[in-house]
DNA sequence: CTGAAAGCGCTTACAG
DNA sequence: CTGAAAGCGCTTACAG
């Protein structure tokens, strides 16, 4: 009924456990015939290892944590699912946490991750909890830091060029002429918000421009902000005659805002955004974006931590920073 | 350095580790003062009890396993975060698995988690694996089958009422004065497949319809078939005069397909689709779609599985169909 | 009400 | 090359 246990392969094999243990953890110093026999009792009574016992008395539990900011934003769970292939094909399992961008809950989940004693940690952190990020280093449990990166936290860090992309969005406006180009953008605590705040000012710089104080638009990231700034940036006495919006959910907002106020992309307001979810393909005609390698930066994330887990080496915290894409309407299926 | 333990916590409060034990677990055999200096204690020590152990000896690892098809469809992504919702409110952990409709990583999914020792289990099936299903039924570990269900495997259930989603579609086609309507549905060997199929037949036959063979096309619920079969139906002899599509990825190709004829909905071609995924609102006009209720189905999952945990008794299976919705060009933020 | 002891299923020195 | 034994950190009968 239960599971067969180590037991009951020594009993079946007419050796120890400590044998089998060995055998099954591909130690060499075992006979080989010994070693046959053991793998045979193990295929017939099908026997495969009790998790837990093996985390408890070993070191290892083959299980990582991940710790995101909001498993709805595709952004998130495409990272989830690179994450999640890589560690599928090294044998380890993921726990799937969502912090909802609140630190207290990032908290009782580091709490709890850590009781469940995890091999490493990848996260995309909501900016708190440093000391406990801390603990986990002292305790030689790699972190790996994805999408954001806390300052003053050394570790693995993997990020996408959120100052290039925007640069690069903001100067696809200017290219096309527009002069008065707004922003929405996120918080500018984080590097999120800020980095892709200074692509902003960088592209205007090099085309000569002074950025406009009243159209810079600090919103949080979610289609609400997107929504109101917007319509506050379409009743100001200076309009803008162009948009870039820092990330996909304040710019579904903005566009229902647009829409609302009868005006055409690119005709009557030009449009660029950060991220390249479906939508942006949807409408008519298919938005600008820059597309961030989101896959990439799950499987480069995961890679960084199997490698510490694997080599377990102390070498200095290493950081990848990973292209973003202006696309101009092509897509695909 | 390391997490203290329950000798830890035993030594400093000067009783044995099975006082603790039982200070921790509430068990009412315990003087009231002894609970409080162990209490004392255990916040000293800012002790946590470590989760292996606990799952090695006692019964409950306080983990439940999630295998979804794909976390990139958001049907499946906002199912789960209403699981993880819940599952933090109980206390429990999630290990997120992505089978890809695969039966093999299924399996493989299967067994890791039961040598894991989660102690439920939600899956969306792929309709295989059934044996190891069982196993876990005989092994007395809860499932709730979640979208879809196997026949023939009794467990408890969540569904959306497929068919009379289906069927509500189509007749908003049929409403608005369409004759030859056109079917994108997936493969007849699930129930999200079938069922939807159903619902466009009983539609039909409620307006005295018959079906046209040629208009019925079954796709993989993927955007590739989505589009491909879009293009079989444009270039018919008996054109159809409208479509209902079987899910958002399919309707996603289909919507390309269209626009690469230059047709118009609902003028050229009417249009309706399964699933609300957020660019049917970004299309112009609004595309009209049923609504499944996402976050309530992996909700009540949820509940129906912590509902066996926590009052595990034997009382039969229990399925709970959820009523899916018509949504006409409303929209909101 | 409390403690000593066994045991969950493993791994790992320690002998031989 | 192999086995007996200790121990990972808990819970749970069994005594008292």
């Amino acid at each position: 009924m239960v599971s067969p246990t180590i037991k009951d392969v020594a009993k079946l094999a007419g050796v120890s456990i400590a044998t089998v243990s060995r055998v099954l953890n591909d130690y060499d110093n075992v006979n080989p015939e010994t070693r046959i026999i053991v793998m045979k009792a193990v295929d017939e009574l099908k026997y495969t290892a009790n998790a837990l016992a093996k985390g408890l008395r070993g070191q290892k539990t083959k299980t990582i944590g991940l710790i995101v900011n909001n498993i709805l934003n595709p952004i998130y769970s495409v990272m989830a699912q690179g994450i999640e292939d890589t560690a599928r094909e090294k044998g380890y399992h993921l726990f799937l946490c969502n912090s909802g961008f609140n630190p207290k809950q990032e908290e009782d989940y580091l709490e709890a991750l850590w009781h469940k004693r995890i091999d490493g940690l990848i996260i995309s952190p909501t900016g708190n909890n440093i000391p406990l990020l801390e603990k986990y280093l002292h305790a030689k449990i790699p972190i790996v830091q994805v999408d954001r990166k806390i300052v003053g936290l050394e570790t693995d860090t993997v990020l996408t060029d959120n100052e290039g992309g925007a640069n690069l969005g903001v100067k696809f406006l200017l290219s096309k002429g527009y002069k008065k180009i707004a922003i929405i953008v996120g918080m500018q605590t984080i590097t999120t918000g800020m980095d892709r705040l200074k692509g902003y000012f960088s592209a205007l710089s090099e085309y000569h421009l002074t950025p406009e104080s009243s159209h810079i638009k600090i919103g949080d990231f979610t289609k609400q902000t997107g929504y109101a700034l917007m319509k506050e940036l379409l009743s100001l006495e200076i309009k803008p005659d162009a948009v870039f919006v820092g990330n996909n959910l304040m710019a579904f907002g903005a566009i229902l805002a647009i829409r609302e106020h009868k005006l055409r992309i690119p005709n009557d307001i030009g449009f660029v955004m950060f991220d390249n979810p479906e939508w942006a393909q949807i409408h008519e005609p298919p938005l600008v974006t820059v597309e961030q390698p989101t896959y990439l930066l799950g499987l480069k994330s995961a890679e960084l931590l199997f490698n510490r887990l694997e080599f377990n080496n102390g070498s200095p915290p290493q950081s990848i920073l990973l292209e973003n894409k202006l696309l101009v309407g092509d897509f695909t299926i």
